[in-house]
RNA sequence: GUCCCCAUCGUCUAGAGGCCUAGGACACCUCCCUUUCACGGAGGCGACCGGGGUUCGAAUCCCCGUGGGGACGCCA
């Protein structure tokens, strides 16, 4: 039988990191094991679901490269699908119209909180054997609800929590269509997952109280029962839930804060769940690795700092050509856009080393195509009576010596030891000028990228 | 309140009864490298929530506490 997972995000915000590993996961699963991954925008809340929700979705899997195999689908677009199943149902007896207003359910819940008991509905449009069901009134429109089963257990093997068991007796009969006619989630997720033929549904942990339901609507419907595997919650940095309130950020602001895609991608896979000791790999590895026995069933906790380290890796092994890319961009961002591309190479495979963050390592090399603002600080500690005559003894080789990092380390010696002082003599004071800070990689690898003239003019403006 | 779930270093985790004096990674500390800052290398600090069982033997199995979380919508 052929594995087939799907994603069904709701349209009612952008991507955000949970959704986003769950997205994962689940590609990932149907990748392992050369199954299908179907993509499904949940829409049926007409309220909340905007147009813009759907591209920041699909922005945000692009950007992640988690490429769908089927979808995506709409539900609002199956519409037709529902209603046959619903009138199915309604005809079979296993739903059946309720009357009850919005107000009375929620006095009915009131009540039932303050005694304590669990709320839920109570059953009174229930059709019954034997029973006398009320007169419907004339000004409510009815909803449909589904005619839970009263007695047993409902139970499934979750393939990351274990064996989850649920008696029908906490269950309620939910609402599967609005007074309106519209279907609500609970129910398009059965059909859908039914009619789409899923066979491992990776979601969530807040739906493992949906799942004894939506097992009992597709026994109802006779349909099979697919594989559950409910993935815990991810909490911030502070170990707080993340909410639209707090640190749910979309994945798209990783992308703004300086992050690849790759070093997120390998982190979320990191997170809840396991292949033994291994911590960096990439997609094509972690495809043949996932499986569902190794997620950890408790809740994870966003920390950044790895993030940033696994953002560290990739950045210095990542392909140059593409890292140049996203640089210039980011250069550009800046207000540097004429960056020479050979230039702009030989900078970031130099800094690249040091960077643990696009953002930081575009700054960083900043410097390269545009006159820096020095820092006064350094200025003052480098740039001295002693080390101007130093610097300025160097200045003057430079105009005729191969223009190598190794020719400038040379001269640098040179200089040194005939002014009889230690090599930051004139390493710093270079610095300093060069770039404007006092940290750097090697100073002569640096002129080398940054060349003669503009090194030359650099330094000759502190000396005039 | 009711139901459900969870519990190993600060954090992510390994661990499927003896391989555990509990392993790895991030962070932190020390040292080395060094032209400053990083990178890198070598070390170090640091955990099985508590209590009962079961067993020759428990981080691993069971029960009870405790703590955390989730769900109880004509939201998804």
């Amino acid at each position: 039988m052929q594995v087939r997972t799907r994603f069904a995000p709701s349209p009612t915000g952008f991507l955000h990191i949970g959704g986003a590993r769950t997205a994962l996961f689940s590609w990932a699963y149907a990748k392992r094991f050369q199954g299908r991954f179907v993509l499904r925008i949940e829409d049926t809340d007409v309220a909340r679901s905007t147009p813009e929700a759907v591209q920041a979705i699909l922005d945000g899997m692009h950007w992640l490269g988690l490429d769908y195999d089927e979808g995506p689908f709409y539900q609002m677009q199956r519409m037709d699908q529902y209603k046959v199943v619903i009138q199915n149902m309604l005809a079979a007896g296993t739903a059946y119209l309720c009357y009850c207003s919005k107000e009375e359910l929620d006095a009915l819940r009131e009540q039932q909180m303050q005694q304590g008991q669990k709320p839920r509905y109570d059953g009174r449009w229930r059709p019954e054997a034997g029973k006398v069901l009320p007169a419907p009134p004339q000004d409510v429109p009815p909803v449909v609800r589904f005619k839970n089963p009263t007695a047993g257990v409902v139970a499934w093997d979750d393939l990351v929590k274990g064996r989850i068991e649920i008696s029908n007796t906490e269950l309620d009969d939910v609402i599967i269509a609005r007074a309106d006619g519209t279907p609500t989630y609970n129910f398009c997720v059965v059909v859908d997952d039914w009619e789409m033929n899923i066979t491992h549904v990776i979601r969530g942990d807040d739906h493992v109280n949906n799942t004894p339901r939506q097992i009992n609507m597709l026994n109802a419907l006779g349909a099979k029962v697919p594989e559950y595997a409910h993935l815990s919650m991810i909490l911030g940095d502070d170990g707080q839930k993340l909410s639209k309130r707090h640190g749910a950020v979309s994945v798209m602001q990783y992308d703004e804060e300086g992050y690849l895609p790759e070093a997120v991608l390998n982190y979320l896979a990191r997170l809840g769940w396991s292949h033994g000791d291994d911590e960096v790999f990439d997609m094509q590895q972690f495809c043949t690795w996932f499986d569902l026995d190794h997620i950890t069933p408790s809740a994870a906790q966003f920390n950044t700092e790895k993030l940033n380290w696994l953002n560290a890796h990739y950045i210095k092994t990542c392909d140059i050509g593409k890292l140049a890319q996203d640089i210039a961009k980011r250069l550009a961002q800046a207000g540097v856009s004429d960056a020479p591309p050979a230039q702009l190479a030989s900078a970031l495979q130099l800094y690249r080393e040091r960077a643990n963050n696009l953002n930081q390592l575009a700054q960083d090399i900043h410097f390269f195509f545009t006159l820096p603002q020095a820092n006064a600080a350094d200025v003052e500690k480098h740039i001295t009576p002693e080390t101007l005559p130093i610097v300025a003894d160097f200045a003057q080789k430079l105009q005729t010596i191969d223009w190598t990092a190794e020719a400038i380390h040379a001269v640098m010696n040179e200089v040194v030891t005939t002014h009889q002082v230690k090599f930051p003599k004139l390493a710093m004071p270079l610095r300093v000028m060069l770039i404007g800070i006092a940290q750097s990689p090697s100073i002569d690898q640096v002129m080398m990228i940054l060349g003669r003239e503009a090194s030359i003019a650099r330094i000759n403006a502190y000396l005039s």
